[in-house]
DNA sequence: TCTGATATTGATAATGAATCTCTTTATTAT
DNA sequence: ATAATAAAGAGATTCATTATCAATATCAGA
């Protein structure tokens, strides 16, 4: 089956991922553009999510597909592992940059930010101790606005 | 089998484990005492290596009782967990206070730091979101002094 | 356009960490 | 010491993720 051609909107990402196949000798296929697309689609998504979005699809597409797949973004930079919970969370990272989180432990809202003072200060620490910084993880859990004063 | 006196260097923490048991009308047993005794003599410990350290002794433990003990080490303040890699890690912070760390991605070395600033910027960050934080949790990977610069 | 080499898929088996079940054993209040 | 019952240990089970492998799809070259 040929890939169908692509939505406008993520043009740049289907772009990004046929580069990297192209570089490392893999072949384009419906499946992996399906699910970057669906990928593009949701917010801090598991491998399960996308697979229950997708069954309503055909052809089926298998779940060692979608864990495939996701990794293949990672490896590209389209997309983050995050363990915010049990299950891997992959984070969309194409067009934001590095982000940080804050959950909501009540409903499980997902907040995203960034400073650069603290990460200022992570480097000021990490100088201190001759450690090299190459990725950091900062994660708040706590109530979101919503949450904070409900039983 | 009675619970064998314990060293005088752990006398604490083993008080406040008999405390949580009288509390919860749990018992004391020789298991969660050697079991505490040895997760208090190595650093960010996973259930396998307290298993494999006890493996020696007789009787043997079995590895069901090491994470039962363990999450009744967390519940009484002895133990936090962490996710540094793909197993969950074992921290020892009953004398020690609140830290966060530094994990080297290429001889596993983990650095414990704390940061008062690092801390109120991260409050800061939360006000401006309505958001009220439980806990937090930030880890630096890179490399140690002795593995920078090594190939 | 057709073909062959081979990368990819999908169904399913396998893995590994962590938990649950259930029978036997140990602890503790009386 | 006894009875009530909490805990241990062996092994089954769960659940997310990865590996296996036969069938299929892709794609460079004829
Ligand atoms: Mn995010
Ligand atoms: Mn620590
Ligand atoms: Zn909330
Ligand atoms: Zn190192």
């Amino acid at each position: 089956m040929a890939a169908r051609p692509a939505k406008k909107s993520i043009r740049n990402e289907i772009a990004i991922l046929r580069e990297h196949l192209a570089q490392h000798e893999l072949r384009v296929t419906s499946q992996r553009e399906i699910i970057l697309e669906t990928f593009l689609k949701m917010e801090h998504v598991t491998a399960e999510q996308i697979y229950h979005e997708l069954t309503k699809r055909t052809p089926h597409i298998g779940l060692a597909t979608i864990y495939r797949t996701l990794n293949l973004l990672c490896e590209c930079g389209l997309a983050q592992q995050r363990h915010f919970g049990t299950q891997t969370h992959f984070d969309n990272v194409s067009h934001k940059g590095h982000h940080d989180h804050m959950i909501c432990t009540q409903c499980g809202t997902i907040i995203e930010f960034e400073n650069c003072d603290i990460e200022k200060l992570q480097e000021e620490v990490a100088r201190r101790h001759k450690f090299h910084i190459t990725t950091h993880k900062l994660e708040l859990y706590g109530q979101c606005s919503t949450c904070h004063g409900k039983a």
